[in-house]
DNA sequence: ATGATAATTGTTATAATATAACATCTCAAT
DNA sequence: ATTGAGATGTTATATTATAACAATTATCAT
């Protein structure tokens, strides 16, 4: 088989803690997370892992911010829309064909084989928006 | 009135070089260029001639590498698709109002605002696909 | 002209994000 | 036990970006 274990599973522990997280936090708030079990370990190790997690579509990097949320669909094949409230941080997943066959469509017309979409709202959320303020307190 | 000439308009210079290029390029690419002018300048500098002319919407982040490329079409409100060939380098710049009406709907529904749009593809441009390859010679 | 002021640019330092290159460790198959 | 593959560790450095404050420049009211 391939794979192994390891004293302790890096990718098990980034992954719960960006679930915990809920909003995206950066590959060093990853490292500091994962140096409370272990002090010694370097940023590469944490990389290695961010990008084992997007493999394996676990997680998602917002390009716009250069940071990284867990997956909230779970078992989506499509790319996904990713809204990121600028007032309070969170970020929504939407799923939307229409957006993405609308896309593809473009992409056919000029010959363009695109192999990854990146597809990022920021602005504000409904709840920030209405000034129905959630923020820390509850999600 | 507002606005002022300075000794060399900076922002005039790394305009010219973004178009000169024709490729995305980094900040401190741009930063190389407009020391063969001033040797001084810092990236501090570079960083505010770049959101200035995005302001003026005459450049576009490539968010999903970091890396900036004038504007090609000149004059649209509309925000661009970005198709970078991941082969050559290139990026061509789409108009798709089809997909920014989906796109807007998609915001829409689920009542969140957006103030901007990232809609970028990372993949193989047709030349290259087809293997025509033209890279550093022709356009 | 002079001085107030607003905007831009300069300067210095540092923060934040990411990778390269190579060594070591672990597991499992032989 | 040896070996080979994959994961991880280690060290160093590259790349991208901003903070904080000083100096300069143009404009405008006086």
């Amino acid at each position: 088989m391939v794979g192994q274990k390891h004293k302790v599973d890096l990718h098990t522990k980034a992954l719960a803690f960006l679930r915990k997280a809920q909003r995206p936090m950066s590959a060093y708030d990853v490292l500091a997370e994962l140096r409370q079990f272990n002090p010694k370990i370097a940023p590469t190790t944490v990389y290695r892992a961010l990008n084992a997690l997007m493999e394996r579509k676990k997680i998602h990097r917002l390009e716009s911010m250069n940071a990284y949320i867990a997956c909230q669909c779970e078992h989506h094949q499509q790319t996904p829309i990713l809204a990121v409230c600028d007032d309070c941080g969170s970020v929504a997943e939407c799923l939307a064909p229409t957006v993405l066959s609308a896309l593809s469509d473009v992409a056919d017309q000029s010959g363009f084989s695109a192999t990854r979409q990146v597809i990022e709202l920021r602005g504000r959320c409904v709840s920030c928006r209405d000034g129905t303020y959630i923020n820390e307190t509850t999600a």
